[in-house]
DNA sequence: AAGCACAGGGAAAGGGCTTTCCTTGTAGCC
DNA sequence: GGCTACAAGGAAAGCCCTTTCCCTGTGCTT
């Protein structure tokens, strides 16, 4: 690769010169010189080395964002959101996928630390586990001691601003909807138990219960992987152990698409038979058959918060936002037969 | 940020010492020292500067990737397959989202010769733009002449290895499928002319239409842009010049999606009244419904083989991978009405 | 004509790390 | 006892760039 050394040696002039011209100074410089430098950065194909700049440069400008797969609609608008916002800024963003897996985690925040990145953002759902919180919240302290900034979505007790999706809430709305819409048997297709957002979810839907004076068994709740194969199996379990359900509830709609393509097997038709309710509002979410009853989240929004927490470096004491949930009724929800 | 230096003086050692503990140097260190600079980096939580390593060491170890757009699961299909491999050979991935937008295709060819990647791959189709090409290979010319690599996922006319996937092949089986069933009034939902792909996937149906001695006139051909919203907007367009279609060919599973969306909106029943067909055999085009026929073309696997080209430096001279393509027989497609 | 300001350019000091080459000290050998 | 050989650690050069500081020369002012 040519150096800014080979470029100033070809256009006969110092190094200074060169990274002036090359990077905008406002240091003037004659057009004579500019024109020469310029053709010589052609000749080369010369491109700044980037990690040389960075370490002579004080001021950062990228910013990693961990999530748990990019590849996941959830993260992919969060994602996008974030984007967005970066590329106004003028920031670059650094993307590593966990595949939820805690240690992975771990490692991405010592990756991005090595990266020098101005902020690190978390998005996805935090884990029940003491030991995990601790080690993490151990080192991001350290990064945020040495200036750096750190946001997170939709976690608790963690080190730094926050978005928090308002899980709890929608499991509100959406149980609320259900149970108001009559049904009494219900089965929920949840998430592994050690992710909080299982938790916070399930906890609204248990409250709306509550409030409608019904209850939600220990044997009505399949916990599986947070995928459409994960809500495939569930469902399947669900369904076996009792067949009276007029209800599935999912905890996301990739689980409620697998939850409707047990159902077609198994000539039950949605939501005659039985209803089913998703919760995310992907984009998908409106185009399957029935068309899905939903939680939306603005998920675009919230990756555009979360950045612009992290980029807006005010007072260090944490900021929490919260982001509303709201109810998308479609078809696949109904009352249940007599 | 605490430093190596930092650490050294800590520890009392000199930096030289810390640098081959912590980098695991084969060279012998004495267990009392170690010792000590382990404690050091502990309590300073040292992390290396990846960006001061990366000057410093000659070796690199970051391939990037440009997509169109990763949340599309065409490319996020490709960049697991891709990510399987670079983890495994110990890489990291930086992705780079152009939009499909050449201009920004160019800069991130620029930003990733900064960055001192060890490969670029390029996936997604390429344009039909005589400057933009040439732009391009000069770019990437100048990074191969410097012992950059580079290899491209269904580009024509690029330097670099290729792994091209099916194109015409996928839309001649396609189209073979539809003509056999025996429809006679087939209208396209087309992505831009300008994409490669739109015109090899076409040239595909045209051959097979030529072999049924049918042809594929112009109004029943409409171009749109490559996602949903662009395949029910073309849907329209297409029902709306010819109301006697019995099927639709999307060109590719989004677009699909979008056609099935407005059919049923217009009360038309696939397949009974109107055929549907995709390309690509995204995850979800068997969830819909009625489930899609389309052609599967093994997108991790090309991205797998994409990045097993690049990371693979045996003779310079470009090599050309072909990936098949297969028919997915399901429910979207059927005999017309009589 | 002496003095000044300033435009235009270069030298050189970092920035944090790796790695080669040296130095020192000890063990082993005849 | 004098030699070599090697283990263990350090000094310093180098990776490529930015930026401060300094030098030179020109054009003005009095």
């Amino acid at each position: 690769m040519a150096t800014l050394a080979d470029v100033a040696r070809r256009a006969g002039v110092s190094a200074a010169t060169v990274s002036r011209i090359v990077n905008g100074s406002p240091k003037i410089v004659s057009d004579e010189l500019r024109e020469r430098v310029l053709r010589a950065v052609q000749e080369l194909q010369y491109v700044p080395n980037a990690h040389a700049q960075l370490l002579a440069r004080s001021h950062r400008t990228t910013v990693g964002v961990i999530v748990h797969d990019v590849s996941d609609p959830y993260f992919a608008e969060i994602t996008r959101g974030l984007q967005r916002v970066a590329a106004e800024q003028g920031r670059l963003v650094i993307i590593c996928n966990s595949y939820r897996d805690p240690d992975r985690e771990l490692e991405y925040v010592e990756l991005l630390r090595a990266q020098q990145v101005e902020a690190i953002i978390l998005a996805g759902s935090g884990y029940h586990d003491q030991a995990f919180t601790k080690a993490l919240n151990a080192k991001l302290s350290a990064y945020l001691a040495t200036g750096g900034r750190v946001s997170v979505v939709g976690r608790h007790k963690v080190a730094g601003d926050a978005v928090m999706p308002a899980n709890e809430e929608g499991g509100y709305l959406i149980g609320s909807a259900v149970f108001e819409a009559g049904h009494r048997h219900v089965g929920v297709v949840a998430a592994p138990k050690r992710l909080t957002t299982t938790t916070d979810r399930l906890a609204g839907l248990r409250r709306a219960a509550r409030e409608h004076r019904r209850t939600l068994p220990a044997r009505h709740i399949e916990y599986a992987s947070f995928d459409r194969d994960g809500g495939a199996a569930a469902t399947e379990a669900l369904l076996d152990a009792d067949p009276r359900l007029t209800a599935i509830v999912a905890l996301n709609d990739s689980m409620a698409i697998g939850a409707l393509s047990v159902l077609r097997a198994r000539g039950l038709t949605v939501p005659d038979d039985v209803s089913v309710v998703g919760f995310d509002d992907m984009p998908i979410a409106r185009d399957v058959t029935p068309a899905l009853t939903t939680v939306r989240l603005p998920l675009v929004e919230i990756g555009a918060r979360a950045i612009g927490l992290a980029l807006d470096a005010q007072q260090p004491n944490p900021r929490v936002e919260e982001v509303a949930a709201t109810l998308v009724h479609r078809e696949s929800l109904a009352a249940p037969r007599e």
